[in-house]
DNA sequence: ATTAGGG
DNA sequence: CCCTAAT
């Protein structure tokens, strides 16, 4: 009496759309396996998956959130699908004029380039101080110079910093963009006491008008690795070194493995505080 | 067994 | 969300 229906909240959501990013909306069975996104949409069936998408697709001024156009699958017919489709698509990691093979490629490749963008904006708003913030313009520059970015980034960046303004994970000043300062990791919900299996261990629709519980803790972790981006670059752009950028690449990887570690358990629904 | 569409 | 048709 107390659940009309099974409630899609906003982690679902997130879920889903980043499943349909990554892997392409009609990849259901896919998504729902994914292990990252497993343990959001565990209790969801690839059916599900499907309706919520037809239903959010739906511009009706109801829960038109945002457009999240995805122009269908591209090559599909079975002329070159043989029977198991591995997106191995290695991930075109190529930093400003510096031919250094580090370890980030690696990583690049294995986080794809949908929480990756995420991570550069966050890195981009990092390095500005001024109230003005950045604008639009400065931020597409700015992670153009370090990765290959896709012919309609632009737009892909606009959807981004709308979503993330939304979320009040970032803030908007006049014309330019900036993120938030207070980034306290609270502890608003004991959660659940059984760390071992649930069926649905997503939080009843309370919601906190600030921000969410693990979106926060996702965007400190992301904030983390913004900085040792940020730092691996710059140093390595400026002593041109292979010793240093070795090492840099080993703290990067580390602290890239950290924060997909805490992002894991942010996902089961643990609460992690970020020092 | 999965996906797509209608109820 | 449930059911059904088509691959």
């Amino acid at each position: 009496m107390g659940a009309p229906k099974q409630k899609w909240t906003a982690e679902e959501e997130e879920a889903l759309r980043a499943g349909v990013e990554k892997h392409g909306a009609g990849k259901w069975r896919t998504i729902q396996r994914d292990p990252e996104f497993s343990r959001c949409l565990a209790s969801r069936s690839n059916i599900d998956l499907k309706d919520k998408w037809r239903n959010m697709s739906l511009c009706g001024g109801q829960g038109s959130r945002e457009k999240t156009r995805v122009p269908r699958i591209k090559g599909t017919t079975g002329a070159s699908l043989p029977s198991s489709q591995t997106l191995t698509s290695s991930a075109p990691a190529k930093l400003g004029g510096l031919s250094v093979n580090t370890d980030l490629s690696k990583n690049a490749q294995e986080q794809k380039i949908s929480p990756k963008y995420i991570t550069l904006i966050i890195e981009a708003l990092s390095n500005v101080k001024e109230p003005q913030g950045m604008d639009v313009g400065a931020i597409c520059s700015y992670i153009e110079q370090r990765n290959d970015v896709p012919p309609n980034f632009r737009r892909l960046l606009g959807s981004k910093l709308r979503r993330l303004v939304a979320q009040n994970k970032i803030e908007k000043v006049e014309k330019g963009y900036k993120l938030r300062e207070p980034f306290v990791t609270k502890t608003p919900t004991p959660k659940e006491k059984d760390p071992g299996y649930r069926p649905r261990p997503l939080p009843p629709p309370v919601i906190t008008s600030s921000m969410d519980v693990v979106g926060d803790a996702a965007i400190a972790a992301a904030y983390k690795i913004a900085e040792a981006e940020a730092k691996s670059f710059l140093a390595s752009e400026a002593v041109k070194e292979a010793e240093r950028v070795s090492k840099m690449a080993e703290e990067t990887d580390s602290l890239l493995m950290l924060a997909r570690e805490i992002f894991e358990q942010c996902s089961r629904g643990e609460v992690v505080t970020v020092a």
